[in-house]
DNA sequence: CTTTGGATTTAACCCTGGTTAAATCCAAAG
DNA sequence: CTTTGGATTTAACCAGGGTTAAATCCAAAG
């Protein structure tokens, strides 16, 4: 049966084995706020769903269905999100909470519908990509802000959606998505960076810039190519 | 703990005691689609949560505490219903499904979205009242369509959500909420109503009849107090 | 090759919301 | 006042999702 915390296990597993081949009972644990015991009977459950592979103590990874399903899931969340900003006024602080009891329950009609209203949107308020209806989803990787060095100018093309408190600091500090940020200085002993965002300077530290994905400045991308 | 399956039976029961002064078994048990043995069990769990007070082989009533779920369930159906209808384009037939899950997962902040959206409106697509966020909620009670007689001059002013079959058979006569309708001829033998809408005539039957809710066409009454 | 401690699984339990089958109630008919 | 049959409740069960405590695994260190 396809409930609802069938669902956010799958949507987590998928998140995780992006970053690790294959995903902890532990790891999934700590995502989900349970125990590594109803973790483990959750993994057998989804096993014999077919969702996942799973082998004892060695972890699980997702099965085609498994991938199929989480692919849904994370597209109506960010479809939701995006809805949720653009038509109704949320801040992108608020979204994710909101989404993630909605995305369980609204049909297909309901997605179809947010779709064609928002225009077929290719990412959600925190710039992460929206799988399309068939399940394609093409990741972007970038770098954060705290890779950045001095003398570098980048676009804020994306940040994490899990820390509200996060998003509201990038708010008072007039950090959005597509921002421009001048990297001014760079504290070589605890990497507090100090940043140049429109005439304001800010000095933030390791968990605010790692939290902010960047991208080339593209219109310094192309001076340069014009000199070259 | 206030689940989905409590909120529904409390809105169930609230709605059920409107007819019958208490609530049985066997009623909860055919409208909420289950056997007779989990509504007692339920009835119980919800004697005590304090939501009901429950004799048993006599039914059930809410508390005072359950009727304000109640009406907090039955304000996020509507005003879920009118946001679909209103806001995304759906159909009244379809309203119902969808706010049938989304009732019980929005926040009070989407709440207040949508109602502010709305301009704090009234009524759902079904002419159905709207509870105030405060719980208040003042029942209209209107005639059906099936004890007008031939003569009557009438508006839609509210139909049945229970069965999208009648809301499509509805809009397939251009019957809508407001629609002036003229009762021309009534068939004792079984209740068949001949009746003018615009410019096109239909006979409906019993079931169709008895979901339309009507009120005396405003014009005509005012003219009539005149002639008084 | 053994030890060992953190990770993992198992076992026994709880709650919610269902099921079917059997027992019980109660009101209406005789 | 008894009978009786439909309504209701009880009992025993199942599945999903969780808990804590105990047992077990396994990889890394000695």
């Amino acid at each position: 049966m396809r409930t609802a915390a069938v669902e956010d296990y799958v949507k987590i597993i998928y998140k995780l084995q992006t970053q690790t081949e294959t995903v902890s009972t532990s790891a999934l644990a700590e995502r989900t706020g349970t125990t590594a015991a109803a973790v483990t009977k959750m993994l057998k459950h989804l096993a014999q769903l077919n969702l996942v592979s799973y082998t004892p103590y060695h972890g699980a990874r997702l099965s085609p269905m498994g991938e199929t399903i989480a692919l849904e899931i994370i597209r109506h969340h960010r479809l939701l999100e995006l809805y949720l900003a653009q038509a109704m006024g949320y801040s992108w602080d608020e979204v994710d909470a909101e989404a993630e009891k909605l995305e369980h329950v609204i049909s297909e009609e309901f997605e179809a519908r947010i779709d064609t209203l928002l225009g077929h949107p290719e990412t959600c308020p925190h710039g992460d990509p929206i799988p399309a209806a068939d399940g394609t989803l093409h990741e972007l990787h970038l770098r954060t802000l705290s890779d950045c060095q001095p003398g570098e100018v980048v676009a804020i093309a994306r940040v994490k959606d899990t820390n509200a408190d996060v998003l509201r600091a990038l708010t008072a500090r007039v950090m959005r998505l597509h921002t421009i940020v001048s990297v001014l200085n760079r504290d070589t002993i605890d990497g507090l960076l100090t940043i140049q965002v429109g005439d304001q300077q800010h000095v933030i530290g390791q968990s605010l810039a790692s939290s902010v994905f960047v991208a080339p400045f593209a219109q310094q991308q192309e001076s340069l190519q014009v000199t070259l």
